[in-house]
RNA sequence: GUCCCGUUCGUCUAUCGGUUAGGACGCCAGGUUUUCAACCUGGAAAGAGGGGUUCGAUUCCCCUACGGGAUGCCA
């Protein structure tokens, strides 16, 4: 016996990694690190039709990409399979389940029928008091013996205890005609097996869970603590879907958010430790708890998460976040830095981080020192003073429009402020640059000044002006 | 149909019977700044509706409305 606290994922590889299927993987994750406890993976791919190796590889990108590392081998629900046919088998032997000849035709109409009559559609099947030598020489499916009286109750650590009769339960389905097993039957199985005692799933489970308890109860095993977690909607406050925009957290990888950010925001939606907002990965650990969860549906809010974003960016490690670069670059297919560029992008982080809440947006205001320079030719250099003397500065004081627009007073001018007030470079440096540039947004004069130095930021901006 | 869950500013949320209902994002106004940002100050903005319980309800109970989920030989 012993406390450590066990948790685990379990998505189903049908598509990428869902954002909602982040957050309860984020969830998992933050409970178990900050316990000592161990965080499992197991992929759900017992539904053939639809497991594909890619979303199992997709899903295990995100969660790298999220650094939501996992111990142990990814274990496959599929490759289990014999392990729950041999439970269901226990339970058929204990008479805890029996044999349904049903057939899927025979219960449609029964449901069909008692729809249309206000009747409870759980079926009822005849076969559940059949003596064996009743049975026919038919296909059949393995059912449990559900309790009709009583009530189940489930204790959960989000939503309390929650009490369901026991005759809105029916006798489930363990195996199937083909005697595979069913997904009810094989997620407490897993869990059981893998000494799973925290499950934090999505409350889409939450009714599930009186019908697992039948398992758990028939084969007197300890039920785990469960946490059924609010599902994220969208901005509309209908499930997340295709027309929301970005669902999969890879297409947050390539849009450029931080990771750190994403887990920030994600870990704040839907569970709260008093006003905190933006916090380390190291102060979610510590503060995560179940009992902070709350209880209804959160909205997908990027505008929140590029803030958020943008507050991890300011506060990175330097090392670090060049690291992350380099890793977006590759991970967008982009060409990796060579290391000229990289020399000068340590040299401008410190300037650009802070303004920045994705990698292309921190990129762009780096560009002044990843473009490659050409020599720039004289012409596209007069052309680039041309466009200042056409007013872009007609707002500064008298003095500077009274300077003849040629490159030598261009530099004097610029000497001259940045020798009187470096401020006052600043103001003349931004429309400068975006004259030069030719284009509205641009990265600040001031921080190549910083990091690249008078002489060099001047012949730049010439250079920029192609 | 039946059962389960949920409902505080536009959004994420705090409040664990007594508060001018707080914070954050976003938004608006002003300031700083003649670049992109960042920053500073101020502002608008919420308890779904109706009954109870109580001296007192956002908070506890019931009903309604709305939203979500379950009710599969899907997961």
């Amino acid at each position: 016996m012993s406390d450590t606290v066990v948790t685990r994922f379990a998505p189903s590889p049908t598509g990428f990694l869902h954002i909602g299927g982040a957050r309860t993987a984020l969830f998992n994750w933050l409970y178990a690190r900050a316990r000592g406890g161990t965080f499992l993976l197991r992929i759900e791919d017992t539904d053939r039709a639809r497991s594909t190796p890619e979303a199992t590889q997709a899903i295990l990108d995100g969660m790298a990409w999220l650094g939501l590392d996992h111990d142990g081998d990814v274990i496959s629900q599929f490759a289990r399979a014999d392990r729950h046919a041999e439970v269901a088998q226990h339970l058929l032997a204990e008479g805890k389940a029996y044999k349904c000849f049903a057939t899927q035709d025979e219960i449609a109409a029964f449901r069909e029928a008692a729809r249309a009559e206000g009747r409870s559609t759980l079926f009822r099947s005849p076969w559940r008091e059949a003596s064996a030598e009743a049975h026919p020489d038919a296909p059949y499916v393995v059912r449990i013996k559900a309790p009709q009286t009583g009530e189940t109750v489930i204790r959960d650590a989000v939503q309390g205890d929650v009490t369901i009769r026991n005759d809105q339960l029916d006798d489930m389905v363990l195996l199937r005609g083909d005697g595979t097993p069913v997904y009810m039957l094989a997620v407490v199985v897993d869990d059981h097996d893998m000494g799973v005692t925290h499950v934090i799933r999505g409350d889409d489970h939450l009714n599930n869970a009186a019908r697992q308890m039948m398992i758990y109860d028939a084969m007197g095993w300890a039920v785990p603590t469960w946490a059924h977690i609010p599902l994220i909607h969208g901005a509309d406050g209908k499930k997340l879907s295709k027309r929301h925009g970005a669902l999969g957290a890879q297409e947050y990888q390539a849009m450029g958010y931080p990771a750190a950010g994403m887990r920030n925001y994600l870990a704040r939606l839907g569970w709260s430790h008093g006003d905190d907002e933006f916090f380390t990965d190291a102060q979610a650990r510590d503060w995560f708890d179940l009992d902070g969860i709350g209880k209804s549906p959160a909205r997908f809010d990027v505008k929140k998460l590029e803030n958020l974003c943008g507050q991890h960016m300011a506060q990175a490690d330097d090392a670090a976040l060049q690291r992350e670069i380099d890793a977006y670059l590759a991970a967008t297919g982009q060409p990796a830095l060579k290391q000229s560029q990289a020399d000068g992008l340590a040299a401008a982080l410190p300037f650009v981080k802070e303004r920045s809440k994705t990698f292309p947006e921190l990129l762009e205001k780096a560009h002044f020192i990843l473009t490659e320079r050409p020599i720039t030719p004289d012409e596209k250099a007069s052309k680039a003073l041309d466009l200042v003397s056409r007013g872009i500065l007609t707002q500064l004081t008298p003095q500077l429009q009274t300077v003849s627009w040629d490159r030598d007073s261009l530099e004097a001018a610029l000497n001259a402020f940045a020798a009187a007030q470096d401020t006052k470079f600043g103001k003349l440096a931004g429309p400068l640059r975006a004259a030069l540039a030719g284009r509205a947004v641009t990265p600040s004069v001031f921080d190549m000044m910083l990091v690249l130095g008078r002489e060099e930021t001047l012949a730049r901006l010439e250079d920029a002006a192609t």
